[in-house]
DNA sequence: GATGAATGAGCCTTCATTCAT
DNA sequence: GATGAATGAAGGCTCATTCAT
């Protein structure tokens, strides 16, 4: 019944990619079907309803971020301002890459929030407090509350990436939110 | 078709806060009608559609926001950092109070953008830029890019207010948010 | 919501034809619609979904029909053998006029049995009971269960409307079959 | 497509279970499949579709009720009563023991019937009407009509045995209406 | 102007049937 | 022969919108 991983992936890239472009209530899942060549009937298959669907791609989304987030902590060796600026970077690309994404947290939102959403939610704040923590500790960054400044980061990456004005140099754009939020953190830059 | 705007206010009041704490499609006209008891087809005597209230109501609360912060920054004379802490104040209340635009600008990120709604949105990001930009010429701010910052600062606020841990005090907040972004624009605090 | 009792029975008898010649599952809501000329909604504002429409049309068939056989007791003052050929009669043309409405009692056998339509079906053979307890009790029938003989009568009479052989006449039918329950009740005719 | 006849036959029992339980659009091939312990797929081997299958276990269960009451007679040499009275608790018990032809014969009864099944039913009239035939020859029996009696039986048994009120003991189920049809046809007891 | 019963286009979902393995 | 993943036609149901009152 869902033996074939990479038809459940095609389906996931094809949703992900419709989500992301329009809301909820216009997103077919016909074109799902079409789009990801597959049967309406097979998307049942993998998934038990829109909405499970949905929350699928969301997840997927979000939890690939977080991952990549936390092997770039993992597989370099830097300073704590290095790593925030690192994450920011990797935040911005990808927020912006697929502009969606992030902004599917607002229908999430409203919804019953499901055990594992606010798992990886958490995780995703817990990765930058423990870099805010660090850099605290090593006497580097200044914060009366790194949970709060966990929160922002990511709806300030969010807001540049969504409303960037036209034009604007993705690398500049990413050395800018890693220096105001270092800054926001009392490094001298 | 408008003669009673008493009743043309409630249905907005209504939509508001229903539009705010679900997603559009599962916001019902009916549901609407009933909480603002008016009839059903009363709300197409004020309003062209679904899709029309709901950018009315995105646009009145919108409006409003940027009014008050503007009549803020009127009504005080203030030195640029106390008017950005005050506004980020304000835009925290607004938004906790009425978590709004969680699901109201989630959809219209993906939505057709309208002129007017441009506009509006633009004003809200030129008030900050305006802030940023006075207290660059007085010295106070430092930023390379203020017309980025200004679209910070929403997202950022936005974040903290929907995610903040329970528990959490509201002037606190304000106060723990205004000085992130002031010592990220630079501010020695 | 419910106002119009006539198109609502319009509705009814549309269901009830449509259901008495196809299996549940070969009536379509539209067709059922279309005939009874209103919209598919608007089957939805008299009756909560199809299952609902069905039970609807059984019951209001079958207390149609209880009601018809009561009224014949009360309006006739009769000898209990004079009763159960009446309401034998009444029975099997109201069976064969409508052939499925008994029939229709097969899908909800298998069904949760609702309160309602549990104490319909027991109005019946109470009805059935009390003509024979009363013959009993004035020493014209023999029978040593009247509780099972009352739920043999509606078995007996649906089968042979249904079963019966072509070229039949109704009238014939009528009598015999009454001759055939008054004697299984030990008159001698 | 037909060699292994045990499947087939734990197939058909399975089917005669479900479809004997629940409506006919109730009963998914996915269920039968699973419960059968077959592949889906494997039902098509055996049956040609949904309906064939239905009627495959409409004439199937039908049929071995005709024969083990053929062959009662056959094994048996008995008086018409004796007879009669043996074939009627036959019956009780079979459809006591599988409410088989609860929905089975309700679907079929609004369906175009077929010749087979036609024949089938006929032979269990005729059954009857033998019987009842004989009985008029020796002069135990009276009835104007045996072929309109002999439609009575079935569907007499059938509502009894359906609507038996709790408690009710099999055996004085079965002797009861014996008695019944045995005074409807005019014997004294 | 106000209403809400009526509408029907359209969508999610089901499930009998097929067919590649 | 056996399987069950895949299919897509079809139907139940919803809900924005209309319009007669």
């Amino acid at each position: 019944m869902k033996e074939d991983k990479e038809k459940e992936q095609r389906i996931l890239d094809t949703a992900a990619e419709l989500f992301s472009r329009q809301p909820f209530h216009k997103v077919l899942l016909s074109d799902v079907a079409r789009v990801a060549a597959v049967g309406k009937g097979t998307l049942y298959l993998y998934f038990k309803s829109k909405d499970d669907l949905y929350f699928a791609v969301l997840l997927r989304e979000f939890s690939s971020l977080v991952a990549s987030m936390q092997r770039f902590l993992d597989e370099n060796d830097l300073t704590p301002d290095e790593e925030l600026a690192g994450v920011v970077g990797i935040l911005a690309r990808h927020v912006y890459a697929r502009s969606f994404n992030i902004e599917l947290i607002g229908y999430v939102v409203t919804c019953p929030v499901t055990e594992e959403w606010q798992r990886l939610r958490a995780s995703l704040w817990d990765l930058f407090e423990g870099i805010i923590q660090r850099g605290i500790d090593q006497g580097l960054f200044r914060d009366e509350s790194p949970a709060l400044t966990a929160r922002y980061i990511s709806g300030l990456v969010r807001a540049v990436c969504l409303f960037t004005p036209a034009g604007a140099d993705l690398d500049e754009l990413c050395r800018h939110a890693a220096t105001f939020v270092l800054r926001g953190l009392g490094v001298q830059r």
